[in-house]
DNA sequence: AAGTGGTCTAGACCACCAT
DNA sequence: TGGTGGTCTAGACCACTTA
């Protein structure tokens, strides 16, 4: 492991801020991708030559931010999109009782296509650059929940297939990330309210016309790099979009 | 300034959230709210009787949480609700271009009332107990977009008056917190899409039935306690309600 | 037993803000 | 000048996990 030397004080920023900003680096060329798991505190200690209390205090933020997640005893890894917390960190969808149930998603229709000029500007893309489009339902207790289409760049996702993604395993984030290598931090929604498209609507078995949320997401990879457009949409029925601002982070 | 032993290891807990509860129990009796400043680091220390460090751990996740804001030179404050991110964190609604503004509110109607059984329920109140009930219309670039009509105990906040609402200066939150000492930390929002009831479709100026958002939220101060109910209906032809999750808080 | 992360301490030094 | 918060260090000790 080569020793990285920080200058101190370069931009008048902390210490453990360029520790920090030199892991998100490491993250983001997929150093540790193919185990999982981060050195030992002791061990990035000795690589960018500081003391154990500024090394966790940049770990800290990373672990505040979901990005890391650490356990007493057996390391620090990069944060698995399945089990914990983490499952409904981007998954804002509960039954009218307030119960959180995971969606089992159906495919629908899966292409190659080019990207619209409003979402080629929202993925960094060149319009008309190609993309996959890819249309799901997903399924509540059984019953149509969510219909939503969405939009990755074909060069982020080389040799993509329609089976990919049936055969998955958990949910499309973490098979970006053990597929790819590309990892969702941050998810940016607007919602709307809107009168139900028709071909929609057939759908999720519900009236035309019907007033249903329409929510557009950005998600995003390391450095606010943006990786998929989606769009969808839910009929508020029998469930609800919630927003819990200011819950304690633990 | 009395000193507070705390025993070690209490329930397990790690000092500095000992610490840190201490804090939020004095925050939540309102010992701090008068001058809105706490005491230096230095003399929490010694009232608690813990290192810089386990304090400055405390006082970090809830720096962290927004329910407290460091200075550097100046001291340690309970957050205030004005100015800064605070003033949009409990405030998702942005113009379709994506700009931010801040709305006015125009009282529509202010009444004494007794609280329906789900509403009681949310504010943990018996049902019928007497509550303020308030009619909202708030205007972004002189246009109607939001109305909201909000519930709060009247034991919690006594004497309240209609004056007081219309000739407030701020936000309401930062309303109950000056005048009643109670500070809003935290909501639960619940977001549908329905068709505007007729009573509100014509003080917004849209469409009766037209589809728009429905959000229910309840509005908590320190220890989760329940202090303010709110539904809202908002058109979003000209904004719409964002969430951005994974943002780094900083 | 050896390695991992988690806690807590004591102190030095710095930058910022008031007077 | 003196008080405030912010950073960084070095080391001790603990609890947890795996072998």
């Amino acid at each position: 492991m080569p020793k990285e030397l920080l200058e101190q004080n370069a931009d008048g920023l902390p210490l453990y801020r360029m520790v920090k900003q030199r892991i998100l680096d490491s993250l983001a060329v997929g150093e540790w991708v193919s185990s999982q798991t981060l050195p030992s505190q002791s061990e990035l200690c000795r690589r960018y030559n500081v003391s154990i209390g500024t090394l966790r205090k940049a770990v800290d933020e990373l672990v505040q931010e979901r990005i890391l997640l650490r356990k007493a005893g057996l390391g620090t890894f990069i944060a698995p999109h399945e089990s914990g917390p983490m499952l409904f960190h981007f998954f804002n969808i509960v039954g009218r009782d307030g119960e959180k149930r995971m969606p089992v998603s159906r495919l629908q229709s899966f292409s190659l296509s080019r990207a619209p000029a409003k979402i080629a500007e929202r993925l960094h893309l060149k319009p008309g650059a190609p993309v996959y489009r890819i249309e799901n339902v997903r399924m509540i207790d059984n019953e149509p929940a969510l219909h939503d289409t969405l939009y990755v760049d074909c060069e982020r996702f080389p040799g993509m297939a329609r089976e990919d993604f049936e055969n998955r395993e958990g949910t499309i984030y973490s098979f970006y990330l053990a597929r790819y290598g590309v990892n969702i931090i941050r998810t940016v929604e607007s919602i709307a309210a809107t009168a139900c498209p028709a071909a929609v609507a057939k759908r999720l078995v519900i009236a035309n016309q019907a007033p249903v949320l329409e929510m557009t997401r950005v998600a995003l990879t390391y450095h606010d790099v943006p990786i998929e457009y989606r769009i969808s949409y839910m009929s508020t029925l029998k469930h609800v979009y919630v927003n819990d601002q200011g819950k304690s982070r633990r």
